[in-house]
DNA sequence: CACTTGACCTGTCCGC
DNA sequence: TGCGGACAGGTCAAGT
């Protein structure tokens, strides 16, 4: 469930905590999760060290000395949880709340710094994983070359996010908004909270919305991300920040994950359907379904 | 080309 | 109580 404000929080935490620090050993028990060949990380990961941590769209990159970088992508339930030396994240600690003692068994990833800090990966449905690819040429990585601009950046408009949203005319508005190449990082939790602040139905046809439309969905979108990176993200079940701390946006979510409560505009019932293939939350009177 | 569906995985929850 | 199956949702590949 990491989306831009999850991820964006993992990367405030990290870049307090890791540039300086020396990598002196890797390990991890799932291929899949650490695609990279035994040559290279001998020579580009191992003595290198943090120079700077970074966020494009939902991935986390790492950059190194050695001038390659870790290039992260959490998918739905991957954690980058740091420890500094001899530190538990056990019961009765104060950041205890989802990690317990790590490593654990959906540590797939653990970078061992020579203080004897670590950075353990977690993902328990291991669809996440760590690449390591030479700084200059991550950016030309396809996902890279294919996604859509920061939605939170100074220069994004509502006019921008309207001529994107229009490249998918055809289809529901929830589908445009999830489709990483019209706008980055925005996933199913604040595509449904955003619409609902613009009070637009998920399964809306692009082409039906007005210019209006458009401009109020630009204004909800940058809020609850904005409001959402400011209370550490949402956590559902997995999702914890850089010292495994939960995030609180959850306790704001008018509409995610609140099907059969009341709308906290109109006091309608919450109902939940599927809309471009996900679960979706909505209100039925705020958000009228559209003429088909 | 535009768009939709299935695969990748594991833990949790629901009904029988 | 145990067990099968649906479900969770980010992205890419494959299908319509």
């Amino acid at each position: 469930m990491p989306e831009l404000p999850e991820v964006e929080t993992v990367k405030i935490g990290l870049a307090r905590l890791l540039p300086g620090r020396q990598i002196a050993e890797v390990d991890f028990d799932w291929p899949k999760s650490f695609p990279n060949a035994p040559a290279d990380v001998q020579k580009f990961i191992i003595k290198a060290s943090v120079t700077e941590v970074k966020r494009r769209a939902k991935v986390l990159l790492i950059e190194l000395s050695s001038n390659y970088s870790l290039v992260i992508h959490l998918k739905m339930t991957g954690q980058l949880v740091f420890k500094g030396a001899g530190e538990r994240f056990g019961a009765g600690h104060p950041n205890a709340s989802l990690v317990g003692s790590l490593p654990d068994k959906s540590t797939r990833v653990t970078l061992t710094f020579t203080d004897n800090s670590r950075l353990f990966f977690n993902d328990q449905r291991k669809f996440g994983w760590v690449r390591l690819i030479p700084t200059p040429e991550v950016m030309n990585l396809d996902f890279f070359k294919k996604v859509g601009p920061e939605p939170l950046a100074a220069d994004f408009g509502w006019t921008d996010l309207c001529e994107r949203l229009l490249r998918r005319k055809n289809t529901s508005i929830k589908a445009a908004l999830l489709d990483q190449t019209v706008v980055a990082g925005v996933g199913n939790i604040y595509a449904d909270e955003s619409l609902w602040g613009a009070k637009i139905h998920p399964s809306t046809s692009v082409k039906n919305l007005s210019a209006r439309q458009f401009h109020e969905l630009y204004d909800e979108l940058v809020y609850v991300l904005r409001l959402a990176i400011e209370k550490g993200g949402s956590t559902d079940r997995n999702y914890v920040d850089a010292e495994g701390k939960k995030g609180s946006y959850m306790s704001f979510a008018r509409v995610f994950r609140r099907e059969g409560q009341s709308c906290p505009r109109c006091g309608s019932i919450i109902e939940k359907s599927r809309v471009a293939g996900r679960g979706t939350h909505f209100c039925p009177l705020c958000q009228p379904k559209p003429p088909l």
